[in-house]
DNA sequence: CTGTTAGCGCTTTCAC
DNA sequence: GTGAAAGCGCTAACAG
């Protein structure tokens, strides 16, 4: 590390071994530190020749140009931040790759940070974020702590909370019901004749979206009058694939005439469809499993996952979308109203619930 | 978005709706700002009093600090970048996760950049990234294009390439041998029994380890004296978990007699386990199969599949004590000398190589 | 099309 | 323990 360029030196003497400024470059290229400026900003007030000569300063003396300083005189950092869950949930990588994809084409840089699931390690975050000054934030969720609903209500700065639709946003939403997915779900599961329907979670903690597709679960339950609801609950958010295959062994000892069941998540469904093949428990036939978020193992999985897709990926670019939109309204000064994209989802059936029961059929427990 | 904390106006009437810099809290609470980036440093250099009027004057303020501002004068950023080739790979998420862990605990920073597999995109992201003025780069893999290399030499911060032992490093390692660990999974293969024994791969692309691996897997299969090497390749990379699907009918078109495969990476194993299941080819009865990466997934398919482990998260936690510590010493005026470590791996072996094969033994094919 | 003059908000450095 | 002055590297705003 640390080579120097060959011709460090510039056209003063001297100048030991500090980094090159463009005042550096605008001297070599007698130019001011100005037309530097608008040089390497592409904005087409330059002269092609002093355009020329200025891109041959910077190559030779290795400029490289400083975000931090333009960012504080021109506030604008370019920066968005995105806080979400965990990295290591595709569903969630892949939103931040679908904002990620639109942020680059405006030159905005996407500061990611990961909160754990927990509403307090999200407050700790968006302070931090906060300090660098981003031009919006885009959270996952829409359960907040005060002081966090506080902080991003005054950061005078777009705000777009995702993955939910809270019933008082902050800001702006792009989102989903998770309730209204699971009832769907659910719904799908009754017209193909299963009756008895289970559902395995996380234990309650701060997995807000998990506790409200349990919530549409309950609730659809009773509305389509089924036998009676068993929950499964299993570890602390988030739901792996380990405890969906320790869940359903649970819920078999529990409820021996479950007929399907549904899991919070798809890593949730995979490990129980995987601990029902140990088992020599025939899926669906003997269990049938649904899942939700249409993770890439469902779609490939034997059987493939019966799931819930809200697309993800999709999902991030429309919130990129309304981010640059309320970034540039931001910049004219005239702030976006309040915007609230409902994100339409679709429930993907697949070999996992493919049994076709009839409610008059008697069928055998295993 | 954008309400204004109710008390927002100076101990100075005036002052519109501009946000409170250090110098509006440095007036309200009637001292210097000087004294007012000290109190927030938390350096005790700050009598209890005058600290405590301070943060008063924060919180009524709703004053937030601005590191942008911070880093010009002080030159240090506080931001180490990452670059990977993708989030949507639990391997190098994981790894993420480690190094940010380390750097979370000194306040530093991660800014994350994802290149595509690609060195173009990488060399891209490098530039972008340098204008952020890191101060240090970690980048995945010891293959850049020339100019890349130029940028990170040039750059005066420490750099650590990851996931690869490159022959000339640019500064830091923090890898392993992509060769050597599928070597040693091959003679673990050829220890069980296996003789006839293939290797699923993307087609060369870009990702230079899933080359590397499939250089240590012909090796290895002529060291070890075995029958005959057959290579399948499918798809540009990053091989997904359907390419395995695919790759596993290829193979056994190609090579009948084939009693085991290696898969670049667990998910194109996972793909080719589900594969056999459709076509009711046992695993690993018919055909064993291995991968590689120790994927969340592996552990918990059926049967689970043997793999080789680098502990990605812990590779990251390695990398970012290291970080730390160049970072420290550039600050100190004394680069770190290049240090080069190299991560153990170890070969698991699971449920989908679990059948001992013997030479001499004669055997159906399917 | 190009240059000049002021800062952006903070921290360094040196006094007191 | 606290303050005053200076300036980090860039760009806004104006002048020419």
């Amino acid at each position: 590390m640390a080579e120097r360029p060959p011709d460090q030196r510039d056209t003063q003497p001297s100048s030991p071994r500090r980094a090159p400024t463009m005042a550096d470059v605008a001297r070599r290229a007698g130019v001011s530190a100005m037309t530097v400026s608008r040089a390497l900003k592409g904005k087409g007030t330059v002269t092609p020749p002093t355009q020329d000569r200025i891109l041959k300063a910077v190559q030779e003396l290795g400029y490289v140009l400083d975000k931090s300083a333009g960012a504080l005189s021109s506030k604008q950092t370019g920066f968005v931040s995105v806080l979400i869950p965990s990295l290591n949930n595709s569903n969630f990588s892949d939103t931040v790759q679908g904002i990620s994809e639109v942020l680059d084409t405006e030159a905005m840089q996407v500061l990611i940070g990961t909160t754990g699931y927990s509403r307090e390690r999200e407050e700790a975050v968006i302070e931090t974020m906060l300090q660098r000054r981003p031009e919006g934030i885009i959270v996952t969720g829409g359960k907040h702590t005060p002081r966090a609903r506080t902080l991003l209500g005054q950061a005078g700065i777009p705000v777009i909370e995702t993955w939910d639709m809270p019933a008082a946003p902050i800001d702006h939403v792009v989102g989903f019901s998770n309730a209204a997915t699971i009832e769907d779900l659910l719904a799908r599961l009754m017209f193909r004749g299963y009756r008895r329907i289970a559902f395995i979670e996380g234990e309650h903690g701060e997995d807000t979206r998990g506790h409200d597709r349990r919530a549409g679960y309950e609730r659809a339950v009773e509305a389509l009058g089924l036998e009676r609801s068993c929950v499964i609950s299993v570890g602390r958010p988030p739901i792996t694939i380990e405890h969906g295959g320790g869940a359903v062994v649970r819920l078999v000892e529990t409820w021996p005439e479950v007929e399907a069941v549904i899991c919070v998540s798809d890593l949730s469904a995979f490990g129980a469809i995987m601990e029902c093949h140990r088992r020599g428990w025939a899926v669906p036939e003997r269990l049938a499993v649904a899942g939700f978020g249409d993770f890439e193992v469902s779609r490939f999985c034997w059987p493939s996952i019966t799931t819930v897709s809200v697309g993800s990926r999709d999902l991030g670019r429309q919130a990129g979308r309304l981010m640059l939109e309320a970034i540039t309204a931001m910049r004219t000064g005239t702030p976006l109203a309040p915007r609230r994209l409902n994100i339409p989802h679709t429930v993907i059936e697949r070999d996992s619930t493919a049994v076709h029961r009839h409610p008059a059929a008697t069928h055998q427990v295993a």
